[in-house]
DNA sequence: TTTATACTTCAATATTGATTGAAGTATTTT
DNA sequence: AAAATACTTCAATCAATATTGAAGTATAAA
């Protein structure tokens, strides 16, 4: 996967607000499933499904608890959070944009 | 529209693979819905509706040929797009991160 | 003023993937 | 060992929206 098709596929996790909400719970800090039920309303397998899609591509990770395992934390993943910032400023930036001329003319 | 609404709705648009493609080569410069549909292969009137979501979110303008006006230019808004940069970027800022224990312990 | 061009809009269909409900897994408690 | 808890996975349904084909609009050329 190149860095395009990297981009393409962030945005396009991040691009479902119900994914979006999520995770921007877990950008205010470590959570654990039932927590985020809580806070949303939505299904708890529902969650589960999307912390799972943020989870593939790396924005999120997540750890059981040490005492009782049954509890699973989710959190964002800091430092590839903070390529992906790096890699979608770049995409954006606008100095990226040439002064093109259209080739259909009149 | 708040600032959270507002960064939802531009990565629901950019978060579409054709919308990305399309969006990608205008930020090669401005172009024309028919060099587009060359370079791509999409039909014209999908890259039509694509470029309308594009342009609902101004990430995007559009202008007419002053010789021929049949021919429509669509190019990047700049400053838009400097604005959505900054607004992505601090979303994205891992100093929002809190260090949060999870209401849920054993 | 008829035809051609460049593109848009509409309406219908197709596709993706979001949501739901049920079953399954791992772990802990009793 | 059985029941409870926290969560995941599966399979089916549903909804949103992407795509397609046809019709429509605006402008220019013949």
């Amino acid at each position: 996967m190149d860095n395009f098709d990297f981009i393409s596929r962030v945005l396009q996790v991040l691009g479902n607000p119900t994914r979006f909400r999520i995770f921007n719970i877990l950008m205010t800090g470590t959570h654990c499933n039932c927590e985020i039920a809580e806070k949303t309303g939505y299904a708890i397998n529902l969650i589960s499904h999307h912390l799972k899609a943020l989870q593939e591509i790396d924005l999120i990770q997540s750890e059981r608890n040490k005492i009782d395992a049954r509890w699973i934390y989710y959190s964002v993943n800091t430092q590839n959070l903070g390529y992906i910032q790096d890699r979608l400023h770049d995409f954006l930036n606008t100095n990226r944009i040439e002064n093109r001329d259209p080739a259909c003319v009149p």
